[in-house]
DNA sequence: TAAGCTGTATTAATCGAATAATACACTTAG
DNA sequence: CTAAGTGTATTATTCGATTAATACAGCTTA
């Protein structure tokens, strides 16, 4: 069953939020194929919010072939290898790009960053 | 006179990330105090939005402490070393944290995230 | 001085995100 | 089998962000 855990609400719509989440969670090998997504009122009553924001999410997620739905059955994460490798180059081009682009323009020089990065990463690797 | 040549849209809010593009130019020394901010109906034109949307942003700013408005002239940049300090330290402590907290949730180990730095830092330092 | 720009304010309308309340057909487990 | 849970769909409403259209008084400069 997929785990909303280390969910965090952050900016944004949260049925984007939700997406990202899942995808994330593929990038680092935390989803397999074939798990169970917990269903539309289920999530909606651990995140506390509405069903219909959860169905938008997940209707995005069927649409880019991620989960499969089955009327009256659990929707299933659908994967194969080659689309998670897709999807963790996707987000770190994104994400990594992003974080680069912002430390540049707070005025953080390529060192700076380096010692930030090793500060903030307290925890395990 | 504040440019907004470095702004890029991203997400959010508009008067949010125009206040937060303040910021980062303050905290890269880019902006100085007494620097003039282009007025509201110049700017609005310039992103193409509503003035509202700007005045929203100029007043948040005002409300901080970062520029002072006097009815009819135009808005400055009003700035003691020590608050730039803090915006500075606060932008740092937001997005890098934010940064590295998205990259582990990924599945990046640290020395992949210095990778990853090095290869997106591609301009000057 | 006079025109043009400036900050400020007000009111109405639009638009997307999110909520709320149901309904129905399908599946799965007891 | 049957009840409970599930995916899906529909309609109405709320709310914040944004747009739109003005208006007015203060500064600034030619």
């Amino acid at each position: 069953m997929v785990s909303f855990e280390r969910f965090v609400p952050g900016d944004g719509p949260i049925y984007q939020q939700i997406v990202l989440y899942i995808k994330r969670e593929i990038s680092s090998g935390i989803i397999h194929p074939d798990d169970e997504m917990p269903s539309r009122r289920v999530l909606s009553a651990l995140l506390g919010v509405n069903p219909n924001t959860v169905q938008k999410a997940y209707k995005l997620l069927e649409d880019e072939g991620i989960i499969r739905s089955h009327s009256g059955a659990k929707s299933l994460i659908v994967l194969s290898e080659k689309m998670r490798e897709k999807i963790r180059n996707d987000l770190l081009e994104n994400d990594a790009k992003n974080a680069v682009a912002t430390l540049k323009q707070i005025g953080v020089s390529k060192n700076e960053a380096f010692e930030l990065i090793e500060r903030f990463w307290k925890e395990e690797d």
